[in-house]
DNA sequence: CCGAATCCTGGTAGATACTG
DNA sequence: CAGTATCTACCAGGATTCGG
């Protein structure tokens, strides 16, 4: 029984010990998004064979990554919760992110975007100089599901579900419509013109945040 | 024959498909200090398996990621090199580095350290708030090898060997030398005193040393 | 010696079925 | 709902071998 290590004394190496088995990562990143059942994440991490997510959530238990909670009475329901120190993950898996999302133009076939994919793509997108000090709530409605963006102190929040009380809501009429605002392949015009996305509340908001989230 | 992927659309995921293999990122890290050959690898990585690294060196190469290169005639050896594409994975991966150095306090039993690995201390630990505009270039001699750190503009390199023209050469002459004064653990002139550390030099840029990078 | 390829073993992931 | 159990296929680890 060799115990999976790299045998080095570095930062890197101790990490991938922790978190570098498949899928661990992608765990992580939905959990960013707030506490998530058993059946949340086997949802939002469609292709993960059931037996390997249990024992993912339980070594990022033992590593103190996630902590396993029973909700209170009614519910009757377990959720899996980052601790601290696993969300202090976020700004390499940010970091990532963004380094992956280079040779990502369109789906492949097959391929999901869920909600929790979405939001890691507005953090990753996310430009904290162009948000400085400003504060915005975006809702972002995406057909199948709806994200709720916060930008509060120039750092963003982001959330799985409606925003309560938007400064815009956008939503998406067709595919990729979101998509393109973010890469720049159509203006906020254009898309509103050709219909692939709407919004209520006030549709200058849009400009501001095709600035803040970019690919 | 299915192909290893996680059928998401998200930036993270594919991230994953390209380096999230074990032994990858070790791989790209040891890179990072420069072009290396097989064997350099080898020695860099100890208990890598030689297939493993002929297997990842294959996927690296073919990702584009790192370039196989024959030197010209009289040294007749490959190096492997890291592209622009490979070489932007540096953020991200000192971010992971910062994460997993938390827990990092003494070395496991058996565990060694490498010119990487500390060369990858260097890099997660640098703090460009605080060489801001400097440009100071450090000779680190850690007995079975010697790293050159040089800071220019705000921004670290850092490579394999002694640095042509030091402002401050720092020689570890007992375990931990250098890695006390990274935590704090010993004031430079504590570590001066106690022998060890020595240095050549002006001595007062020990304490930019010291605060330059910080665990 | 450098840069691998080959072989074998055991562990891990994938797929699906099943259960408290 | 929240997982176990089971089976197969593949991948990593370790040692050895091989060609330039």
């Amino acid at each position: 029984m060799t115990a999976r290590v790299y045998g080095q004394f570095c930062g890197l190496a101790r990490a991938m010990e922790v978190v570098g088995e498949r899928w661990t990562l992608l765990i992580v990143r939905n959990l960013l998004s707030g506490p998530q059942r058993y059946t949340d994440l086997r949802k939002g991490l469609p292709t993960i064979p059931t037996n390997i997510l249990s024992a993912r959530l339980k070594q990022l238990e033992e590593a103190g990554l996630v902590t396993r909670r029973a909700l209170p009475h009614p519910e009757r329901a377990v959720v899996y919760e980052l601790t601290d120190y696993g969300r202090d993950l976020e700004p390499a898996l940010v970091a990532f992110g963004r380094w992956g999302a280079r040779t990502m133009t369109t789906p492949r076939p097959g391929e999901a975007i869920t909600a929790e994919s979405v939001a890691m793509a507005f953090r990753t997108t996310y430009r904290s100089e162009v948000a400085r000090g400003a504060t915005v709530g975006y809702e972002v409605r995406m057909g199948d599901f709806t994200l709720r963006l916060q930008i509060a102190d120039g750092s963003l929040t982001v959330g799985i579900g409606p925003h309560p009380a938007p400064d815009l809501v956008i939503e998406r009429l067709a595919d990729q419509g979101v998509h393109a605002l973010m890469t720049g392949a159509k203006t906020p015009d254009q898309a509103l013109a050709d219909g692939s996305v709407r919004v209520e509340g006030e549709p200058g908001l849009l400009h501001r945040f095709v600035e803040t989230f970019r690919f």
